[in-house]
DNA sequence: TTTT
DNA sequence: TTTT
């Protein structure tokens, strides 16, 4: 009915963009969002978040995004879940945003050396999208033209 | 950095609430948020969101949510993980609410037998907290102390 | 560069549809958003919000708010400037809104006697935009097709 | 009822601290924050959000944030009014922040020869709290203790 | 495992 | 100029 999520932090790696078996793009990435409080122990932990964007915007995140950077992403929260390769059921939460800020760019970046070596804007890697975007293992698809949000 | 959510939808359950180990209520639910576009087969579907709430504010949702109220949900997105019983680690993300509102109280509530039955506010179920509070089978309880999140 | 304002609370007024010089409709209404807390003489006073809507959206709700009705508003803060009938420069902020929840149909309203004698949808009143649309007394135009959004 | 606000922009000016007459610090300080769209002669315009902060907070933020400064705000827009000195009704809108984040340090800021030559944190300027934080010119003092949100 |  |  209402969904609206607002969200700062830091991404946990580069993004990747990827493209649907229809040829829609989307790039997913992870934002660390510090918590506003310290644990037990005295250290400030960070929710791991996952973003996803489609379309111009996603190939916008892919050119201008690396990691580290820090960003402000808005959007809608999505609960998709998928039968894994083990016959589980697997809940992915995640934010489809329709609105990213870069609030640092290339050039007040600091200790960025890829960036210096490479120059801004970068063509982002691209890879055929047949893993699980928010793991590191092969896993078969999970997102595909049904995922779309419009 | 910052994280903010704002969520209307309804719930898909009576609310309940629980005690972690030294005494401190707290009270789950899940609202059902309809999605703002249709899918493919032109019907709408909703996000299932988790929602979870500490102290007096969860005291309050366990005495007057009920199953299928309106009800706007404001707070931080948190991701959890624990290892369940399989030894697999399991990723929760929940929606940790600092303010709540009612939008249908028991009274703007047409077909709610249950209210009419017996009043508002009306006591809530407790139960002790030795289950996961987002499933309803048995597992061992995920949520303790550690958790507060202040 | 970001800026979004997430608001819950009950028409002061029906809202009223104008249209621009161009043919585009505007609809404007004031939301009265209570205080999450009572002023030093116990009392709870509330925020005076306008709203602004355009296009369809204007429409729906032109045709679906009234006077009282609890809804949601989510849109961004937009501070305009305009000389007034004496010469003053005059500040306004406004939600200009692209998404509002109607949290009280037509069929929950308890004492709405417009709407039990008219029936619902109604159609709204329509008056030519020859007036502030904040205030009831005759000045000058001050929205025209330059205030549109998109 | 509910009532949030996000935004991301620059400071127009430094940021003055101020004690009500009952010693309450108060900070206030205008964001500028560009509209997603340009208008009609091809320019991106901005608005200009009046911020406040109380306590604690209103100190942090005269310590650290400076004119220029990329800033992020999360609060709950309130609508003030007051009686001008030519016996008018004025209207104020302004957020009530209750998080404020610093999304450039003194080091991350490349041109600020104030900050260069000074060093961070700095003192910030203290005025004694008799003139419409909003304005240049005198006017009775508008905000007191009553304004104090909690 | 889901709400109207 | 304000709503429940």
């Amino acid at each position: 009915m209402m969904n609206r999520s607002i969200l700062i932090g830091r991404l946990t790696k580069d993004p990747e963009l990827r493209y649907t078996p229809s040829g829609v793009a989307v790039t997913q990435f992870t934002l660390a969002v510090d918590r506003p409080f310290t644990n037990g122990q005295g250290q400030r932990e960070a929710d791991f978040i996952n973003i996803v964007t489609w379309r111009k915007l996603a190939e916008t995140c892919a050119n201008y995004l690396r990691k580290g950077r820090l960003t402000a992403v808005e959007g809608r929260i999505q609960v998709r879940n998928y039968e894994n390769n083990e016959g589980r059921r697997v809940y992915v939460t995640e934010i489809v945003a329709d609105n990213v800020r870069f609030l640092e760019s290339a050039n007040t970046q600091r200790d960025d050396q890829h960036n210096q070596d490479i120059g801004m804007p970068v063509e982002p890697s691209r890879k055929p999208m047949n893993q699980d975007p928010f793991s590191d293992d092969s896993k078969p698809i999970d997102i595909s033209d049904d995922d779309l949000p419009f």
